[in-house]
DNA sequence: TGCCAGGCCCTCTTTAGGGCCTT
C-alpha cells in the first residue's frame, strides 16, 4: 500500500510569520492513483478575513463565524493524515501552514512533503507555467468543485500527482513511482532529473 | 518611519537579481 495525503490550505495571506492564519484545510487520501478518502473544514482563527481574499476564494467572515476553531480542525486533521506523507502543489506553502497551526495546539508535525510544483517543473518544463490550474488543464485532468476552494484545489493535485505518476512509468518506465522516488527526484536539480528521466530509465529507486 | 515570505531556478550568475508559485 502507498497512500499519500494531498493537502491544501486556504489562508488570510501568504506568511503565519507575520500572523497570517489558515481559514479552511482539506486533505485527500491517494492510494495507488485512486482517491480513497477526504476531509474539509472551514475554520475559525479569530482573525479578520481580507477583502481581497474573500474575493478570492469565497470565503467569508461570515462563514467563518459558524465554523469549528482552528484548534478542533487542525486536531482533527492531524489525526485523519496520521504518519502519511504529504502533497501539496508549492508544498513549503502548505508545509508552513501546516507545522504552524498544529504548533499552537502542540501537536508535531514530522510528515515529509512531496511537491507538485518541483516535480512539475522538472517532468514538464515545457509548460506554459507551472500553477495548478494550467497543469490540470495542459493534462486534460477535471477540475472539480470551485478553484481556491481547499477540497477542489487538493483533488486537483491528486489528480495532477496520479497523472505525474502514471507518466513515470508510461514515459519514464519508473516501474514503483511511490514517495521515496517522489522526494528524490525533487530534491535534485532539473538538470539531473532530466539526464536521470533520459539515460536511467530503470535505476530510480 | 517604512517595510514586512521564502524556496526554487534561471541568467545579462556564482562577490546577484529577479521571476515564479502559494493565499
Amino acid at each position: 500500500m502507498t497512500r499519500l495525503a494531498v493537502i491544501d490550505f486556504e489562508t488570510t495571506g501568504i506568511s503565519p510569520g507575520q500572523g497570517d492564519r489558515a481559514t479552511e484545510v482539506a486533505i485527500v487520501l491517494l492510494e495507488d492513483g485512486q482517491v480513497v478518502d477526504r476531509f474539509q473544514s472551514l475554520m475559525n482563527a479569530g482573525v479578520r478575513i481580507p477583502g481581497f481574499i474573500t474575493q478570492l476564494t469565497g470565503i467569508s467572515n461570515a462563514m467563518l463565524a459558524t465554523a469549528p476553531s482552528a484548534a478542533q480542525a487542525m486536531a482533527d486533521a492531524s489525526r485523519f493524515v496520521g504518519p502519511l506523507p504529504m502533497v501539496a502543489h508549492n508544498a513549503a506553502f502548505d508545509r508552513k501552514f501546516w507545522q504552524a497551526e498544529l504548533a499552537r495546539i502542540g501537536i508535531p508535525a514530522p510528515q515529509p512533503y512531496v511537491c507538485t510544483l518541483l516535480l512539475a517543473r522538472r517532468l514538464y518544463p515545457q509548460a506554459p507555467n507551472h500553477k495548478l490550474g494550467t497543469l490540470v488543464d495542459l493534462h486534460r485532468l477535471p477540475r472539480t468543485g470551485q478553484a481556491h476552494r481547499a477540497l477542489a484545489d487538493a483533488e486537483m493535485a491528486a489528480a495532477l500527482l496520479a497523472h505525474m505518476q502514471r507518466d513515470l512509468r508510461q514515459r519514464w518506465n519508473v516501474a514503483a513511482p511511490h514517495c521515496d522516488v517522489l522526494l528524490k527526484l525533487q530534491s535534485c536539480t532539473k538538470a539531473a532529473v532530466a539526464k536521470l528521466l533520459a539515460t536511467a530509465k530503470h535505476s530510480i529507486a
